[in-house]
DNA sequence: CTATCTGTTCTGAC
DNA sequence: TGTCAGAACAGATA
């Protein structure tokens, strides 16, 4: 899925798109990936888009509020009523398929639709259909997220000091899984662990007990770092993300580690290693990271 | 064609 | 209780 600068990044367009526009109505395609009843929301305006982990929140006039996961391919793709239909930055090329799922709207991986009054519309496609759209009475979605989630990254609360504290509570994990843990820190991913990991000069491999301090001290100005670049770009299209508009992100331009495999570090010129952790593809140079 | 990959996270087996 | 493969799904890539 789209990471935290992925998800930034979109939710920074939306809040921009959607904001006080009343949802007209609701084309819920393939129901399993919505949850709740979509009555509650029809009519309403968009208060407010929010952001909490990897997930959208939208609030809505009323007791009912949106929450969108977007997990691996998940896209929300907002067009105004002038050019529902065809993006304004593709060109369809004649008689051939299209790889861009954003060009054509709706589409084969488009699940949801959100129409507002003002007739324009908010497409929710997902190729993978991993991710979903849930309504929560809002108390219960406050507390369900601050419940089970971890310290925001950008938060003021995530200090050097809380990062070795968690650190210290799984002390058997490799650090890549304590980064990308959820519970523990929320927004990382794969890509952005690696990177992180990168900037810190700290292995994935690295057991959690053997990290000393300098390190932790390091490796938190790295994960900040990290997502600061990808926010900086707009995010990273690398696979199947893509900004509301359609457009691409530009952070994998900027990758050190992630996707580089058999590439020379930019750093040392040594070369980037790909292995597996936790079952998922790990990103690192040996050069740098120790 | 077959095998393996992919920005995630939950579940069930051990 | 912790860990890990497999699942949800669809396509790209080698």
């Amino acid at each position: 899925m789209p990471e935290l600068p992925e998800v930034e990044t979109i939710r920074l367009g939306l809040k921009k798109a959607i904001v006080g526009k009343t949802i007209a109505g609701v084309d819920v395609r393939v129901p399993k990936l919505f949850h709740g009843d979509k009555k509650s929301i029809i009519g309403k305006k968009v208060l407010d888009v929010g952001r909490r982990a990897k997930q959208i929140i939208i609030d809505v006039e009323g007791d009912n509020d949106l929450l969108i996961h977007l997990k691996m391919t998940g896209q929300l793709i907002y067009r105004p009523k002038q050019e529902s239909g065809v993006a304004s930055h593709g060109q369809i090329a004649g008689g051939h398929p299209s790889k861009d799922w954003t060009a054509v709207l709706p589409n084969g991986t488009t699940h949801i639709i959100f129409d507002f009054s003002d007739g324009s519309k908010l497409f929710f496609n997902d190729l993978r259909k991993f991710g979903w759209i849930k309504i929560f009475e809002a108390k219960e979605l406050k507390h369900k997220l601050t419940e089970e989630l971890g310290v925001e990254p950008f938060d003021k609360e995530f200090t050097t000091d809380e990062l070795a504290k968690i650190i210290s509570k799984k002390s058997n994990w490799n650090i890549k899984k304590i980064l990308t843990d959820q519970t523990l820190i929320s927004g990382i991913g794969n890509i952005y662990a690696d990177e992180s990991l990168f900037w810190a000069g700290i292995l994935p491999t690295r057991i959690a007990k053997t990290i000393k301090y300098d390190e932790v001290l390091r490796l938190h100005t790295s994960i900040i770092k990290a997502l600061q670049i990808g926010l900086k770009y707009g995010g990273s299209s690398e696979n199947t993300y893509y900004k509301i508009d359609g457009a691409k992100g530009q952070a994998q331009e900027h990758f050190q580690v992630y996707a580089q495999e058999g590439k020379k570090c930019k750093r040392c010129g040594g070369v980037i290693q790909k292995i597996k952790l936790n079952g998922r593809g790990t990103h690192f140079c040996p050069g740098c990271q120790k």
